[in-house]
DNA sequence: TAACATTCAGACAGATCTGTTCGTTTTGTC
DNA sequence: GACAAAACGAACAGATCTGTCTGAATGTTA
């Protein structure tokens, strides 16, 4: 068969999603993937290496998934902002979705020296970043400001809406948002 | 020497935060301590009990702090909720603070139907519930939203701080919770 | 069919994990 | 000083961890 990279990713980020990062044993994941112990440490040389690639996959298809959904909103002005309100709503409260994985990786992986622990902080400041960018595209006055308020409402909201799915997280915490963007206009 | 209890409670607290707690094992924290295998199974029939009552200690001292900073403000109306957002900035930017423990409770052990998540998710709610409570005491008319909203900031802002110490998200988040209560008297 | 690369199952190393057990030694109290 | 409770060190069980290696089976291409 082909694609063993693709499927033993595939099987890992599922496995470390619902069971755990330190949970998740590299003699699982094969199990799981039906592929060879030799397979899997061809494609990625250590299993923080595989960790990395989940962090990895995962923000990419976030931003793909997002830049396309706000293409045609980027020329407008605080337009953009409410739209990505709405996106994030959608985004937590999809069945599929189980928690930031950067967030399991810096908490997993405490040691701030640790790959897998600094490669998770980037993915959040990436994101503090990105927001801040849309504030200023929105012309936002205090874009850092706003952009980093954004990233915590969002966090936390995504941190409660995995804790206690469908407790109203999602809504309350783009609505939080939604005051925020209004109050720095 | 006695306060045996306690000991292993402090080490196993320092030892979960700084390296996680799958990473730090029963040898580890008897070593630390200075303490017998046999006394630790003693006072903690299991390792997943001593998490629980690492868990539980950690709130406890939360809300004993808290509560008692708090206490001569009760009868005052919004008063209350802003000197709880100084209060928050405090607790998160303490050296001390090494993330919430019931973040790491649950993102270490996501099987819903495990004693530790299911402890930290009753932890979570009790912050929202405690937060609603003041929201109350405020005199606010959709207490339960705002108090969400509240835990949301706090919750995010903690992870953030935690994330990247001294990255402003402390003092951001402070000033967000209070754009939010201004914005529903 | 021949040649080549990939993947397979499984053993292996060496370390670690939680939890139990067992004599021995220390400690506190009268 | 005697006695009972507590804590000690250390071994043990049985499982799991990451990572390496080997020879056999499989797949692809010419």
């Amino acid at each position: 068969m082909k694609n063993m990279r693709d499927r033993i990713l595939t099987v890992a980020t599922q496995l470390f999603e619902s069971r755990g990062i330190h949970a998740s044993g590299v003699d699982t994941i094969i199990a799981e993937s039906g592929v060879a112990k030799a397979t899997l440490y061809k494609y990625f040389p250590s299993k923080n290496q595989l960790i990395i690639e989940y962090l990895r996959q995962k923000s990419n298809r976030f931003y793909a998934w997002i830049n396309e959904k706000l293409a045609d909103k980027k020329s407008d002005s605080q337009e953009i902002l409410f739209a990505l309100c709405d996106l994030y709503e959608q985004w937590i409260t999809t069945p599929e979705f189980n928690g930031l994985p950067f967030h399991i990786g810096s908490i997993e992986f405490p040691d701030p020296t640790h790959p897998v622990h600094h490669y998770s902080v980037e993915l959040s400041n990436e994101l503090q970043h990105y927001l801040s960018g849309l504030a200023v595209l929105a012309g936002i006055k205090d874009a850092q400001t706003l952009g980093q308020q954004l990233t915590i409402i969002f966090e936390g909201g995504a941190m409660i809406e995995r804790l206690s799915p469908d407790c109203g997280a999602a809504s309350r915490a783009k609505n939080a948002a939604i005051t925020l963007i209004k109050a720095s206009i």
